[in-house]
RNA sequence: GCCCCCAUAGUCUAGCGGCCUAGGACGUCACCCUUUCAAGGUGAAGAUCGCGGGUUCGAAUCCCGCUGGGGGUACCA
């Protein structure tokens, strides 16, 4: 067991080449409570050292996403920090990068490569041929002295800077998540990874390490997918003689069906699009938390402040976790549910708005006729999104007829259209002359219409609801038939007395 | 192919040698509540702890092998 000593300073750093989606927000958060539950400073870094994939307003997109969810950074690209900038183009142009790569050719830990990609394909190409199993590519010019090196460069001719890897031994490092003897990888197994492009610009396994070096990184949590290239890593801190962060992989997230791991392209899992669903950051918060890591054999909601206090390392889980929307769905309700009624009125209003039911902004009555109308609807939402359609009909009138409801819906089992259209009319006539118009009046004398007129409570109940709403289903007829008030009810019977001929 | 990691019900997860006749959650199915749908309550089905060997008085828990799954294998991150 490795021991968690402050000061921690963790970092998560996106590369902006789209939107942020679930799992690495997941990382990003299990870096956001470590730093908090330990006291330490969590970093955000954008890391758009590819020039090729590079995507404008991603990074905006990403760190509005994180904001969404509850994860603030104490030093970051918008807001600064003792240690920036914290944007990598921007320390590009600092040459920081290149100060080091430079060391690194000195000290003989690297050297410049001036095998192009096209022959680099050719001799991994050739080798295939050859019935060689594992290509590890190692350039010649590894063994030159620097200053033929820097001869050939003088010429023009384009290099990479790659690493000079050992050719025996092995290479070992600890994992947090994944035990104390940690991870070995024998020297022969690797290659001299290219740390500079051509075009000057470093790599991702330079230019991160560079960086959380400078920026005192001491433990970085990333995803699995990494754990490969982190014996390069380590051998790189060791060429610079610098002390190495400790690493802990966490799991990474697989997509439903467990075939691979969740992706952009695949699946539906872009940040931005759970908020427009409807969901909670609170929620997601929550859910994502559960993803690789666990409390105990019990608790499973827990709140921002419940999460720092209970996270730790050792209980990240090492197998990885599976996308479950389900899931996700579920908890999103259970925190829906514990909403204030006027907080939820306030976060459905953008949705209604958005289905044109009310306007946007909406006006004092409209906002407060939401409120009036979220306890009908409360316990039955795990998005917010579904609002719209469970309350359209409280905003529009629903029609019997084509363009509506079936008129053949209003008809209840064991009953006829006649029968039901009188048993409509006497209710008509009840609710016409009703003097209280509460959900507790008019059950009364509904029910007391029921006795009356020998029919069973589902029978009228079932039939008026239909009328009503121009539904099967909906909320409690009691409460829906008092916030639509007794003008609308009457009228809308009507309709569906005169659509049952 | 090669390297690395992982392995408890359909899914997530508890378990770190005896508290396990394997606990919780999602999902599924019943029943209760009930005017529909939810929510809530109760209950059920579902795991020979991937398989095979060891170690031990005793293994889901430790070791080895196999199998399966995942990750990596770029001048992407």
């Amino acid at each position: 067991m490795i021991e968690i000593t402050p000061p921690v300073r963790v970092r998560f750093a996106p590369s902006p080449t789209g939107y942020l989606h679930i799992g690495g927000v997941r990382t990003a958060l299990f870096n956001w409570l470590f730093a908090r539950h330990y006291g330490g400073q969590f970093i955000l870094r954008i890391e758009d050292t590819d020039e090729k994939r590079y995507v404008p307003g991603a990074a905006d997109d990403i760190m509005a996403s994180l904001r969404w969810v509850g994860i603030e950074w104490d030093e970051g690209p918008d807001i600064g920090g003792p240690y920036g900038p914290y944007i990598q183009s921007l320390r590009f142009d600092q040459g920081i990068y290149q100060v080091y790569s430079a060391q690194l050719l000195e000290s003989g830990h690297a050297y410049m490569s001036f095998t192009t990609e096209e022959e680099l394909a050719q001799l991994r190409a050739d080798a295939e041929m050859r019935g060689v199993k594992a290509f590890r590519f190692r350039g010649l010019e590894r063994d030159w002295p620097l200053e033929r090196q820097r001869e050939l460069a003088a010429t023009g001719k384009p290099y990479t800077i790659r690493l000079k890897t050992p050719l025996t031994g092995q290479t070992t490092f600890t994992d947090l998540v994944r035990g104390a003897e940690g991870i070995t990888v024998q020297n022969d197994q690797l290659q001299d990874i290219v740390l500079i492009k051509t075009s000057g610009m470093p790599v991702y396994h330079f230019a991160h390490l560079v960086d959380d070096h400078l920026m005192r990184i001491t433990h970085v949590l990333r995803a699995e997918e990494w754990v490969p290239s982190t014996p390069y890593h380590l051998l790189l801190y060791q060429a610079f003689g610098w002390k190495p962060p400790v690493f802990a992989h966490l799991p990474v997230i697989l997509r439903q069906d467990g075939k691979g791991k969740l992706s952009k392209r695949k699946d539906d899992v872009a940040t931005n699009r759970f908020w427009e669903r409807g969901y909670l950051p609170e929620a997601m918060m929550n859910y994502l938390a559960l993803q690789g890591w666990s409390f105990d054999d019990k608790t499973e909601i827990m709140s921002r402040d419940e999460l720092i206090e209970r996270f730790t390392i050792d209980r990240v889980q090492a197998s990885p976790a599976r996308w479950n929307p389900e899931k996700l769905r579920d908890i999103n309700g259970i925190y829906i549910r514990k909403l204030a009624p006027e907080d939820l009125a306030e976060r459905l209003l953008p949705f209604l708005a958005a289905a044109g039911l009310i306007g946007d902004p909406p006006s004092e009555a409209e906002r407060a006729y939401v409120v009036r109308l979220v306890p009908l609807i409360h316990e039955r939402l795990e998005e917010l999104s579904e609002a719209p359609g469970l309350l359209e009909f409280f905003f529009r009138e629903p029609r019997p007829g084509p363009d509506g409801y079936a008129p053949a819906s209003l008809v209840p089992r064991g009953l006829d259209a006649p029968q039901t259209a009188a048993m409509l009319r006497a209710a008509h006539a009840t609710l016409h002359d009703l003097e209280l118009w509460t959900p507790e009046a008019l059950e009364v004398a509904l029910r007391e219409l029921c006795t009356r007129l020998e029919r069973k409570p589902g029978q009228l109940f079932g039939a008026l609801r239909v009328a009503v709403s121009g539904r099967a289903v909906a909320p409690p007829l009691f409460d829906m038939l008092a916030a639509l008030g007794r003008e609308r009810v009457l009228a809308r019977l009507d309709a569906a007395i005169a659509a049952l001929g």
